[in-house]
DNA sequence: GTGTGACTACAAGTCCGTA
DNA sequence: ATACGGACTTGTAGTCACA
């Protein structure tokens, strides 16, 4: 499991930092890029077909998207995935 | 453009076949970059710290992996998490 | 218009094996 | 060296009421 990820990867930074790291970088890719189309959390969560508390959680990096929700996230956004990861 | 044919075509296929779609395309992706980096799937899986058992289902489209999965993968495959999800 | 904790269902990911 | 499966534990998806 991750537990094993843990111990492997720490080369100079803690392995909780990097995941919270990776997770908030890409709640603000989706952050911008939902401003940048001029939507509210409310009218994204409603366009995808989510809750909208799930959107704010995904943006402050709470949470850990799947590539499933990344895609779908991608499709209502009129970006690709890849923006959604940028930095990464 | 291969993606905007798809966004448009989604409206007339089941959506199971696009998650399948997405799925197989990370995979494939993670195929390409394994070998291009001269690894077997075990010495990836060793060097992710997962199971070997995950790589394979993850090649083969049956795994939606998530951000930080994407991430570990990008980390030993030493490409971007971009170069995971290109094609989406 | 957004942040948050608690919640259930189901998928992510493990560990064992087989071929 | 890889595909595939079963049974298992952990974590994410997705929701809700309330701040």
């Amino acid at each position: 499991m991750c537990t094993l990820v843990r111990r492997i990867k720490v080369h100079h930074m803690r392995a909780s930092a990097m995941a919270d790291d990776v997770r908030l970088g890409v709640g603000l890719n989706v952050r911008r890029c939902r401003l940048a189309a001029g939507l509210t959390q409310a009218s994204l969560a409603e366009r995808m077909g989510v809750d909208r508390s799930y959107v704010s959680g995904l943006e402050r990096g709470h949470r850990n998207p799947t590539v499933l929700t990344l895609w779908h996230l991608a499709e209502v956004l009129n970006v690709r995935v890849r923006d959604l990861v940028d930095g990464l």
